[in-house]
DNA sequence: CTGAGACTGTCAACGGTTTGACAGTTGGCG
DNA sequence: CGCCAACTGTCAAACCGTTGACAGTCTCAG
């Protein structure tokens, strides 16, 4: 049990700065959480501080608002992390996750996270690189969403996800399964308004799509078809 | 000059968890760079890596697109710092930073923030708070223009700016110097579209405006007027 | 294999934003 | 103190995405 949660932390890019003995050390006071499809795993607004490092299946970041309408910021696959209150312990959480598919979660105590860096403080400066990448990614987005038109958005979106899903970025294609509801939910759009621009993008052969479920055959194809089409 | 530049640094909230005498160590390391209203301090991609800390006047953040088209993302005020290849060496900035108004700059190399907080542990925690709340920031923002109409889009940046302004959030008014238009590049709209909502805003009493000056009269009044409007 | 539920494609009507254009206002600089 | 440049208010027309509605398709559990 320990060795997997091992082996599911050293998948982790925010552990990688931490050496094995680190891991080691926390894995015994980690829990792991398995969870089902579409079940509520953290509602924005909660306290506790922790950290989660998806173990397997997906997960769905995002939020509700009062209207029942949500917004998916984006979708995790295993070996990512979070947890937005870890750094900042007491605040509330600004987002909330669902679980997209079956899967599971594992779980470390806030305060054993923050003292297992205090244990090994060489690991800070990798810890504050990737909190700041993400920073940068979510700043691409605004971008994104301020300076594109449907089409744009939704291209960079995607290649962002496919970004995510597979950082070492090998060329070959990529599949998500998502319905044309969270793509629109995703970027503040309607079901319908996201039919007509994959229709757009599946006819000039950028992406392939069939029942709940998207393929990005070639990122790169699809970033320079986006770049050159603005800015 | 010294001492001055010790000043700045103090008054900025990234560095807080530093203590008087590392502050000291860098101070004659920083350069103060003062500059002129519409003066270009950073242009997105350059690679250099420094943390910004804003000494007097305003500093606009954001990127332009080839169309020539630019979007703001925030405004910062003495004391906020920048820089998003601080944490991350190596990486080209992915946005610029233009000066608002006439002011000062105090720029600290890099490495050598690295090698101080390298030299100071316990500075650790704390930075990673403030980034992490960044992030938090930003991620409202998407959120924001997910789920909000545009009134309430223009409604939520200008009490995020407000706080900005005044992090202790007396309840007294705030006013910035901001053109319609420089509102509308930070929303993606129109100069126009602008106009309608700020007009109706007023209508209400929630804020006022003058030749290129916004003043929110009662922040408190105005959240209140936008979580009943809409979550 | 079969039925129910979830997902999808499509359409017309509606509404809100942008586009484009122009005159009026303000503030600062010589 | 007067001019110029920047900023502002306003309008109609065009455009794009949403709303709402419905039938068709797919998947999976039983």
């Amino acid at each position: 049990m320990v060795d997997h949660v091992l082996e599911v932390l050293k998948s982790c890019s925010l552990l990688s700065g931490l050496p094995e003995a680190a891991l080691r050390e926390v894995a015994p006071l980690a829990r792991v959480r398995p969870f089902r499809a579409n079940e509520v795993l953290y509602q924005r607004g909660e306290v506790q501080s922790a950290l989660s490092v998806v173990g397997a299946g997906n997960v769905r970041i995002g939020s509700t608002n009062a209207d029942g309408r949500e917004i998916m910021l984006t979708l995790f696959e295993p070996g990512a992390w979070f947890g937005d209150t870890v750094f900042s312990p007491g605040m509330p959480r600004v987002f909330g996750a669902t679980a997209h598919t079956d899967g599971e979660l594992v779980e470390v105590p806030g305060q054993d996270y923050r003292a297992l860096l205090a244990r090994y403080p060489e690991a800070y400066p990798r810890t504050l690189d990737m909190l700041s990448r993400r920073l940068w990614s979510a700043i691409s987005i605004i971008e994104d969403n301020a300076l594109r038109d449907m089409p744009g958005r939704v291209g960079r979106r995607l290649l962002f996800l496919a970004h995510m899903h597979d950082p070492q970025r090998g060329p070959g294609p990529v599949t998500f399964k998502l319905t044309r509801e969270h793509i629109a939910n995703m970027m503040g759009m309607t079901r319908q308004g996201v039919h007509g621009v994959l229709k757009a993008l599946e006819q000039r052969g950028l992406i392939r799509f069939s029942y709940g479920r998207i393929t990005v055959p070639d990122p790169d194809a699809l970033k320079a078809y986006l770049d050159e089409r603005s800015g």
